[in-house]
DNA sequence: CTGAAAGCGCTTACAG
DNA sequence: CTGAAAGCGCTTACAG
């Protein structure tokens, strides 16, 4: 890379709304009603205008524009974490619904910690974020997420709840979208089956758990207590809880996991003990992310569409800016998609 | 959710710098100073003023304080594909360093489409932004980016370069990467080597080849045309342009990989071919994800340190923001991390 | 459409 | 430390 002699840039005074008015001979009104597009200006006027922001290359300042009006287009998307391949899928949704209604999205990753979630919405509240997604920190106090809400800063919290902050939040149907799991595993034939994976202190798994139980208890199955396994929601969680329900008991012929991720780690344990997925054990997931159709075997996993997640949420936020009132929280459709990963009972190898 | 009856927020007037002063018993201009962290104010003042604070739920407002001031604590961090790990990684990287020094990141997706990149530099320099990351969507047009880039706002290019744009990137050092790993490949016994995956518009990938090309030359190792196949840099590429290689030729013994996910789903298609993946061929990727330790066979792979990539690029940007002169480039180290997944020609299985 | 004016909430320089 | 004042760039309401 060339040095070069840096542009004394910072001496040249930005353009304003003045020095357009000016250049395209009308008065400062009529810059700004062409800024913000109103109505009642000539066709021509608006040329002779925008011609001038070109040939100035003005730059419209929302800092000033959002001190006079009180308002913003900063809508903050809080990720618990960015290295979570569903929750990118979510993010993506999100953005595209909220660029087509003209907010201007802004990813905050706060790694799921609590003390990280706290100072980066005291400085997205200081930069006036006109309202915000979040995926709550564990352990985030129902206090301090209801004083943080209002119809001012609408939150919705995404797939996660936390409870008793009457913040709404959109998820997916957890224990839906595990009980057909498990509903399947069963008419396959397999009885004992493990659940895998999952943080015990976030809402979701305990809804995915109840889920298993619900199937498992209507089928009249027992389930041992060594056949639950939490851990942590990364591949490296599926392949230690694997590991640890077969080393304390090798009948199991089916594992229902917390997500495709863990179900990504179960496979690797399994291969380790020269197992292969869908032969000897039946593996379900649960997210259906775009690597689990390119899984060998196959994953069968119950889908979530993530551009649902984004529209219900986005229809959410918007409802509670507009009508000023607190929406309601919505679960979204799950869907079993049965792929290669489950041998039935009988045709079980090993 | 129960509905309630929407606190009517909107008519509560913020507290500003003057409510402050007077619950504190001090003038505007004391406020200001300890909000800003000055020296020269006696700590009872301080406690005084905080407490004020805390009282009347104060929020600063940075966009006034940004219209004054004309500078902003803003950082964007403009990424291509926020579902690339690898990527995620390095913003997680760079959040940490920006955090360090007072910043405040915000993280903005183009999915890869150099519109989206145009629209949303837009907006973001309408919020006055100080500065900016960026992994430059394909077919960025250099002297777009070169108008963009200043010391007022500086850019500093992550992971790709833009020929002729004149700005300055942090990268690894893709070149000496493939080419360890191909030279590791050889020495293994390895004479029929493909190089799988990537995009061939996009920098990163010109260099990648040209080192896997010079490790091959220097041994004097031919290189068919069929065994340089590029694919998207998914999954299902790397699985797609293997399932090519081998239709065309059987005879390849080892496989480099674009990058980590490209190897994951070369070792899709070997499985779905009945091969097992370090057995019969060997793998190589490049990134180091963390699931590749995790992989079965663990994968050998070029390990690029996502921390110095932050660390690095955060230097960058101050030293353009503080010296007002445009940094150098820099390439980051690499280093080859051997695992499980390359057989030697010797020991290799069918 | 114009033009003068006021004000959003902050910071800064200044006289005291 | 105080207090009055000016100004950042915008929008809005108003009289013309």
């Amino acid at each position: 890379m060339v040095k070069r002699k840096s542009p004394r840039l910072a001496e040249v005074r930005k353009a304003t709304v003045i020095d357009v008015a000016k250049a395209a001979g009308v008065s400062k009104s009529t810059v700004s009603l062409v800024l913000r597009g109103s109505e009642g200006v000539k066709a021509e006027t608006v040329a002779k205008v925008n011609i001038a922001i070109e040939q100035l290359g003005y730059v419209y300042n929302r800092d000033a524009a959002s001190l006079r009006n009180k308002e913003s287009n900063l809508i903050a998307i809080v990720a618990n974490d960015l290295a979570n391949p569903y929750l990118a899928q979510v993010i993506m949704a999100l953005e595209a619904e909220l660029e087509r209604r003209g907010f201007m999205p802004v990813v905050v990753n706060i790694n799921e910690s609590v003390a990280r979630q706290t100072t980066m919405i005291a400085s997205l509240r200081e930069h006036n974020v006109a309202g915000y997604f979040m995926t709550p920190a564990p352990e985030t106090q129902a206090s301090w997420l209801k004083g943080l809400a209002s119809s001012d800063h609408p939150v919705i919290c995404l797939m996660r709840d936390v409870a008793g902050s009457d913040v709404p939040y959109v998820m997916p149907d957890n224990v839906k979208g595990v009980y057909l799991a498990t509903q399947y595993l069963i008419s396959l034939g397999h009885k004992r089956i493990a659940f895998v994976g999952g943080v015990e202190t976030i809402s979701d798994y305990q809804e995915r758990k109840q889920g298993f139980i619900r199937a498992m208890e209507e089928a009249q199955l027992p389930i041992k207590a060594e056949d639950i396994v939490p851990s942590s929601t990364k591949r490296e969680g599926g392949k230690v809880a694997l590991h640890r329900v077969l080393d304390s008991d090798n009948s199991i012929t089916a594992v229902m996991c917390f997500t495709d991720v863990v179900a990504y780690g179960v496979y690797s344990a399994l291969m380790e003990r020269g197992l292969t997925p869908g032969k000897e054990i039946a593996v379900v997931g649960f997210d259906d992310l775009e690597d689990s159709r390119l899984m060998s075997p196959a994953l069968t996993t119950v889908k979530v569409r993530a551009e649902d997640i984004g529209r219900v949420a986005c229809e959410r936020l918007q409802q509670w800016r507009e009508n000023n009132s607190v929406p309601e929280s919505a679960l979204v459709g799950v869907e079993l998609v049965v792929r290669a990963s489950c041998c039935s009972v009988g045709e079980r190898a090993g």
